[in-house]
Order: structure tokens, then sequence, then C-alpha cells
DNA sequence: ACAAAAGATTAACTCGGTCAATCTTTTGCC
DNA sequence: GGCAAAAGATTGACCGAGTTAATCTTTTGT
């Protein structure tokens, strides 16, 4: 029950996203191969493959652990949909949520770099983004309606994420932005359907 | 300048993209390797691959000839965007446009089911989506509205079009689906802000 | 006809990802 | 507490996509 194998197994899974991570933060994702991350995490190769499905998977697991999280907020909520996802998108700018691109951590700006600048790792993000859609268009009844506003409120929150990582990325302190952000996110919630 | 140069290229790169398709069509994308199609073309693997930058190209070329196609028509309409794009739309409709989904040719169809069922071309589709919304973005104005726009005119075409295909693809004549496919494409466009 | 350039070919290579077989560890049972 | 059996981890060998460099063929302009 404890589960000191499932100790081991966290630690080796840790071991591997963090040298990766690292590795690619030192020298771009196309320039470390999945065999130097292996042998920095001392596994071999299949191993890793057991741990993360794709190289890309090293480093957005950390992003796809939040998946599903709109049709989550979506199946609680007690208000009409685009309202809670309002609410909730709000409610992740005032906690700094890394999610909303507004948080100036050094650490937090160089992973969202590493995401955004690699192609290889936006292809897969948009896939993570593409199941959410999915997931949200379920989550609100599967016809021409529900499946558009998915559409359209994953969208959302990719331009408004994005924007406000360029503009801290760019040099912007997170509590410099604050207001626009807030001010760009209810413009653009007041734009979908039902608001 | 005739360029009987150009003539056998063109026929190598049509030998190739039939060859591939015909091979996928009747196998799976998944089951037929590069070396296969390069074979089936009488030319070598690298030659392939000037041809193709990827395995995926092989198939998507046809769409990818589409490329900023929304941006385009924005540049040259004399009407608002929106509207300009709506009608766009509407008229690949009535013209069965099989990037409208609303074509049910055997062909076609047999074509968009290879496309949207095998991961690698929806992925890669999503890219040129992607290379899509930015042109667009970039021909509405750089701002938060045209961004935004942008995505939104980008998710609902899609919606769109794999909307009808689905229905058509289930053995629904086109003819019978058009009067809906028109209705669900001005619903969805009238969701549009300044529609 | 010929020189120069454009393109195709070949072989060898890298890298991401998979598989089958082997070995280790945990666990359920006596 | 020890032990058999199953679950899981490890490994080396392998496959396919895509690249590179050197060589060879073909087209074209003169």
């Amino acid at each position: 029950m404890t589960g000191l194998r499932e100790r081991k197994k966290q630690q080796t899974h840790d071991a591997l996203s963090e040298a990766a991570i690292a590795l690619f933060l030192a020298r771009g994702f196309d320039e470390v191969s999945v065999t130097d991350i292996a042998e920095a995490a001392n596994v071999s190769k299949p191993t890793l493959f057991k741990y993360f499905p794709t190289k890309q998977d090293l480093v957005l697991h950390r992003i796809a652990d939040h998946r599903h999280e709109s049709a989550r907020v979506v199946a609680a909520a007690a208000v009409p949909p685009v309202r809670a996802l309002r609410e909730h998108f709000l409610a992740g700018l005032v906690a700094r949520d890394p999610i909303t691109g507004l948080n100036d951590h050094p650490q937090v700006l160089a992973y969202y770099r590493l995401v955004f600048t690699t192609p290889a790792l936006a292809t897969r993000l948009h896939q993570f983004m593409d199941d959410d859609e999915r997931a949200l268009a379920a989550a609100l009844g599967g016809d021409l309606a529900g499946e558009l506003l998915a559409a359209q409120v994953v969208s959302v929150q990719r331009v408004l994420s994005r924007r406000n990582w360029a503009v801290v990325d760019a040099g912007q302190p997170a509590d410099d932005r604050y207001l626009d952000a807030v001010t760009e996110a209810e413009t653009a919630f007041d734009g979908l359907p039902l608001g």
C-alpha cells in the first residue's frame, strides 16, 4: 500500500522530466536527443518512453495535467457555461496561474518560451487544446452550438494567454499587466454568444 | 522556356502523390512506408523528400495549396471582412467545394476520411489552419480584436466543414445536405462579432 | 557540340519510437 | 518469515522518417 515501487517510479519520472527540461533550456529542444536525457537520468531509452510517450511530453506533461479543465469547470458550475469559464479565467489571472500567461517568474517564462518557440512543442500543445475542445463540446451538448462555442472558448483562452505571455516575456511585470489582461479577457468573453 | 525539365518535375510530383494516396487508401497511412512510395514512383527516398518535405505532405499538398485563402479573401474584399468570409463560404457550398465538406464524390470522401481518421494527417492539417489563422489575423490588423476574430473564423470554418463531411460521409447526398449546411453556416457566421 | 548548372542517385547516417526477451521486485499465500 | 507467481522494469536489437555529402546524369544556353 505504501508503495515503495510507486516512490521509485515517481523519482524516475521526476528525474527524467527535470533532466529533460534543464537540457532543453540549456541547448534547445532539437539539440538534445532522448538518448542524452535517458543517460542523464540513468535509465535506458525504452524506459524513458514508458514514462513519457513522446519526447514532447517530457516538457508538456505539466500542462497536460490540466486536461479537460474547461469541461470540468462547465460540468461543476451552477451558472451558465460561458459565465463559469469567464470567471474561471479571471480567477486564474488573479492567482497568476501560468496557464493564463500572467506569470513573470523567470523559470515559468523560460518554460513557456521553450514551448512557444519550438514548433514540435507548439504543435503538441495544440493537440492537447484540441482534446480540451472536444471534451468541452461534449460537456456543452454535442450539437452545432456546443461545438462552435467550445471551439471559440478554446480560441479565446489561447489568444488571451499567448498575448499575456508575450507582454510579460517582453519584460513587463505581471502586476503591471494585470489590469489590461482583465480588460482583454472581459472583452473577449463578452464577444461570445450567451455571455 | 518550354520546360521539358519542368514537365518531368511535374510528372514526378504527380506520380509520387498519386502512388502515395493510392497506397494509403488501400493499406492505411501508417502501413505504408515512404520507401514503398518512392519505389512505386521509381525514385529514391531523398528525391521524394525533395518534392514533399514530409510524408504527410504527400497527402495534404492539395489542401495546402489553398493556404492563406481567408486572408486573401479579406484583402480582396470590398465589404466588411466577416461578411466577405461568410459569402465566400456560402459560395463554396454552392460550388460543392470539397473544403466545405459538402462533396459526395467517392474519391473526395475517401480522401477526407483518410485525412480525418489518421492522427498524423489531422495534426498536420491543423498546422496549416494555424498558418491560415495567423495570416488572417495579420490581414485584420494585429490587434486583439483581429486575433480573436481570426481564431474564431477559422474555428467556424473547421467545425462547419467537419460536420458537413461527417453527414455526407455517413451516406447523405450532398444535395440533400445543402440546405442544412447553409442554415448552419449562416447561424455560425451570425454568431461572430461585426457580422 | 559543349560547358555549366540543375537535379537525381546512392550510401551512410541520425534520431524518435517500438518490440521481444530477460531480469528484478512486489505481493499474495502458506 | 519464506516462496511462487505475477507485475513491472531493463536491455539490446530493430524500424521508419528524414538528412547529408559525394557522385553521376541530364538539361540548357551558347
